[in-house]
DNA sequence: GTCTATAATGTGATAGAC
DNA sequence: GTCTATCACATTATAGAC
């Protein structure tokens, strides 16, 4: 459904000029296995999905994905690299001291980027763990991982621990209202709830009784 | 740490009269098998784990542990049980219609369960994928499960929509605020935390504009 | 770029002795 | 209840033809 925004959506690529053999629609080849590897993490697991149901779902055999991909865990680290592409505008709002308004915009933000990328963050929070494994091997040039520099400011010790507090749940909040659900808000237009988990974000951060 | 905790915290078991051969301290082999269980599966994942890496900590072999349990499915659901034993209760407050206040109530108990049981509920928030391939083989007699509950919960059509969503929200605040900070709350009493958190779901749970 | 075939390894699980 | 030894299998990944 999304699939199709989520392909063309990601920026770098050869998907220009180039094209040749059994490309169709200007759709790199890479790009569709990504697609299809979104797909199959997000609703059986990274461990769950094997190389074979990737290549099936192509209509390819393994090898021709190993062109592609040096190994599986490449797959998972191209998608984790879609999902920095996106947040790292969000994140980069996180420089100086980080209020509880410089976080309400930061949120706001990255409500944005879930309401496009919805399957690409769900993804990501369903796979928790092999994506933590994925970056203790992975530690290369201490790596500015995005969820890594939410905890950093989450540890920040020169906010009240009430914010820091608050902080977190409002970020909990938001995964909570755009995924917890599954398909209970399906019918419901992202932009519709997009807005009703931006007022509660703001209750959460509005800093009344201090 | 808080691992001699969870062993004892297990309400049902032989872990009484019958001691004899290797057991020490009253702690039966099969709750020791599950406390290790739960170690590794919450920081390397249900796939990430082999029953080798299980039987090593345990200075056992890996028969030894299928004597207990007939599958490593099964170890993951015994873990599960066990979330669902604490869960069951707070879960009660389900019937009938769900309010913001009974919603509030019920996180309020769920806060209590998740400072005693810190590390079972962060096991499930990170091997969502895993539980749910279990749930999709294992429907047995439409299994109560506790996550299908709160999504039935919040789908119910009767509520208000805006309702529905703080409701998700709040819950995404919970798992928020106890468990995305990673180890950046650990040096905070853990009632002080529930404290704050139990702060935040009231903010966002009171029925101010309506 | 994609294929067929196969290697190399680790896994979950079992048989049977003690 | 625990062990040694082993099975059967699926997996990731590679070699080499086209």
């Amino acid at each position: 459904m999304a699939q199709a925004d989520a392909a063309t959506a990601a920026g770098s690529g050869p998907t220009g000029d180039d094209r040749h053999g059994g490309e169709q629609a200007g759709v790199s080849t890479r790009e569709r296995i990504l697609d299809v590897a979104l797909d199959l993490f997000t609703d059986q697991g990274f461990d769950g999905t094997s190389m074979r149901e990737i290549a099936e779902r192509l209509h390819m055999s393994k090898p021709a994905i190993y062109y592609h991909f040096t190994s599986k865990e490449e797959i998972l680290m191209a998608l984790h690299a879609r999902l920095h592409e996106f947040g790292k505008s969000a994140l980069a709002r996180l420089t100086g001291e980080s209020t509880l308004q410089v976080w309400g915009s930061l949120l706001s933000e990255l409500l944005d980027q879930m309401v496009a990328q919805r399957k690409l963050f769900l993804m990501h929070e369903r796979n928790q763990a092999a994506l933590e494994k994925l970056h203790r091997k992975d530690h290369s040039d201490e790596h500015d991982d995005i969820q890594q520099r939410f905890r950093q400011a989450l540890a920040d010790p020169s906010l009240p621990l009430r914010d820091r507090v608050r902080m977190a749940c409002s970020l909990g909040a938001v995964l909570g209202g755009m995924f917890m659900a599954g398909e209970a808000f399906d019918d419901l237009p992202s932009a519709e709830l997009r807005s009703l988990v931006q007022d509660a974000v703001r209750d959460l951060l509005a800093d009344q009784t201090r």
